[in-house]
DNA sequence: CAAAAAAAAGACCGATTGGTCTATTTTGTA
DNA sequence: TACAAAATAGACCAATCGGTCTTTTTTTTG
């Protein structure tokens, strides 16, 4: 890895914090070297604009969460158990330090839904992923039979992620997670109800 | 109605939307101007900061909403058919041009919760208003007997506002409504499994 | 070890930010 | 209709915004 790699590399590590708490309006280039405190000859020297780092910024934080999931998720075998791995972890989301600013998805939709057409466009695509993934679990596990196969899976996933989404945000600004739980206890029921 | 607070009436109407569609950090003093026409002088002559402006603009968002609520909610007497009308009318939310921008407290609650806490204490005030408007609505559907009357309040509000939150998000950001059709429509089904 | 290339620092730029203050206009009232 | 008071306009302010450009430092390479 070169040296501007690294930099580079680092300086969407140390900014991603910022701009999911701040949003990409509310950070500035000030924000991001105080962040990461360089100048700004050196953040201009790695990125063209402050909107690619935010771009940057955002695939960091969305690839942080999806990580995570995705080890939990292959731990565990039973079609079940790993769509209960969703309800499980945002359940405990203030454990997990780079879900403490929030989710990035969240973040990025309703800030950047009337201004931002690129981060709207990298929110849109993440939503997607992750639909097709839940869906992609249900599927399979019709074909493994542990689910019943009359389960629709793009009603499933898109309750899932409702779920999780309006849950998460009144978790965040309340500062409590009594909702979340609730939710997420809703969520374990229905899911526990797929079963076969 | 004297002048002034005719005017600061007019300033709340015409930003109102802008808030809620650029965001609290988004909106600048021009903007408020331009969507005005009003001079500086004559904005900061009605309000004290570019805060005040912004939290009666939340205010009248949120009000706006609850008052279309109140009215499709009082139009009907049955707590079944009263419940129903949440998911019918965010069903169709494009129809509302005041929800066109995004539901404020979705939008307020995630650009606010790390940044701004007055609004931040706005929207958690909106939030939990909603929620014990819901939990009545299903106490008075239990006493008389209309709804089941093992129903756990709390619960079915907690589900209700987090899947309507969670698919308006989506639906904003994707610019389709049909995740949102899906989740009104699971919340539809639940709401009439709630029935006695 | 010297020269060339890459990377980082920071002075500097015009534009815009939220906000103040005075001049002007509009309004209500005697 | 004259005058006082309220309301609006807009010039002006320092601070900050995103971004450029040259200088200095660090790194790579011959």
């Amino acid at each position: 890895m070169s040296k501007s790699e690294n930099t580079r590399q680092f300086i969407v590590e140390k900014t991603a914090p910022v701009f999911n708490t701040k949003g990409y309006a509310g950070t500035s280039m000030s924000d991001i070297m105080s962040a990461t405190g360089l100048s700004k000859g050196c953040i201009y020297g790695n990125f063209e604009n402050k909107d690619e780092v935010a771009l940057a910024a955002f695939d960091f934080n969305h690839n942080k969460v999806n990580e995570h999931m995705k080890t939990r998720i292959l731990a565990t075998d039973n079609s079940i158990e790993r769509l209960l791995v969703y309800p499980d972890t945002y359940k405990n989301y203030f454990k997990y330090s780079y879900l403490q600013a929030g989710c990035p998805i969240l973040n990025t939709s309703t800030e950047a839904d009337d201004t931002h057409p690129r981060l709207k466009e990298r929110a849109i695509k993440a939503l997607n992923f992750w639909k097709t993934s839940i869906e992609n679990q249900i599927k399979r596990g019709i074909v493994r039979k542990e689910i019943k196969e009359d389960t629709d899976p793009t009603e499933v996933a898109v309750i899932m992620i409702s779920m999780i989404e309006g849950a998460f945000m009144q978790a965040k600004v309340t500062n409590r997670n009594t909702e979340l739980k609730i939710a997420m206890g809703f969520l374990e029921k229905m899911i526990l109800n797929l079963k076969l």
